[in-house]
DNA sequence: CTCATTTCTTGCCATTTGGCAAGAAGCCGC
DNA sequence: GCGGCTTCTTGCCAAATGGCAAGAAATGAG
């Protein structure tokens, strides 16, 4: 298990040389977790910020009955945390689970903060990490605004079918903010086209 | 029109010192925005990191059809432009408009990186403005999923119920991802309990 | 391979939300 | 104060989605 493919999706940012990019992969440590297990349990402060290599996660949380909410999908070449308890240091509302046996690198909350300090290039890679997570959910959110189920099914399809290898369907209808139920109607009825 | 609304606004963030609040509060330029003029237009990019003092705005994009979807209510206090488009130097899909006479202080995309790279106190704030954008994201969109439109209603009316003195129905009904008719009926329902 | 468990589908019916159009109410410029 | 425009409400009906429960299919442990 080599850091290459850390090191290689720094740099492919374009924001970190090659270099730099070693520089940053020395500090992450390896880590690998067995499916089903957590990487971050609801309650916990999110301390790892790992570069998932292999694998699939996804990020849940409850509803007030009690219902399982799955909020993300994290795939490889993505990280994995979770934004407002790791860097508020408070604890999270959210799991991260594996869907499959997962391997990857990471950082601690306070490796991260040095990196940041010393290195100008892992601060705009941390900050594009940031960004585009924050621009992937206004997607969904316009999404859920503006499709229907249907729709939003068929463009998860096109946009991460490999979710649909790895994840049960109750997860990605949660995902999608639909029942399970009404997920497997919507399949139903595109199979007929 | 003076400065110490946005210098205390900085340092009461428990992040930056006054001394630093005051550094960071010269850079920013005085800018009033009418009622109904923009921001920002979609296809341009956002450059103006604005600090709201009075008014509100709101954000919006249009959906497939064609129709507007208000994505965001700005309120004084908060920073108001587009993440994406404004560390990512692209062209806007969002517009952002005063819906009311506004007045803040802002500064550019250049002078904000200047004060990220002199200005450690400032980089942790900025990091905060992120974090907090996309955690109250999170939040919404875990309410779209979980709760009924009349919930969601219900809930932003004790969370920001200054809103519903400055915007029309109809931008509210987007915001909650319904139709003003629905919502109009939601409130007729409520007005019976 | 077998049994138990989980996942997925389906039928029936209820609830939520939307579409359209008409009318009422409120707001603005002159 | 008088149109004219926008906003808000309402009625009627349609479409989308949910709840529940039963059964079929797939999966996993031993």
């Amino acid at each position: 298990m080599t850091k290459e493919t850390l090191i290689s999706s720094l740099h492919k940012s374009n924001i970190v040389s090659l270099t730099s990019a070693t520089q940053i992969a020395e500090q992450f440590d390896y880590k690998s977790i067995s499916k089903n297990q957590f990487l971050l349990a609801a309650g916990k402060v999110s301390d790892e910020y790992l570069f998932l290599e292999k694998g699939c996660m996804r990020t849940f949380a409850h509803d007030t009955a009690g219902n399982e909410v799955t909020t993300n999908f994290c795939l490889p070449g993505q990280v994995a945390f979770e934004v407002s308890s790791f860097f508020n240091r408070t604890r999270s509302k959210e799991n991260i689970q594996a869907l499959t046996d997962c391997e990857g690198w990471f950082i601690t909350y306070e490796q991260l903060n040095n990196l940041f300090h010393t290195l100008p290039e892992f601060r705009e890679f941390g900050r594009s990490v940031l960004v585009r997570g924050f621009t992937d959910l206004k997607t969904r959110m316009l999404s859920m605004i503006t499709e229907t189920a249907e729709e939003r099914y068929e463009i998860l399809l096109q946009t991460k079918p490999e979710i649909f290898q790895l994840a049960p369907l109750k997860y990605i209808a949660s995902y999608l903010g639909i029942t399970d139920t009404s997920l497997s109607r919507i399949r139903k009825e595109l199979l007929k086209k």
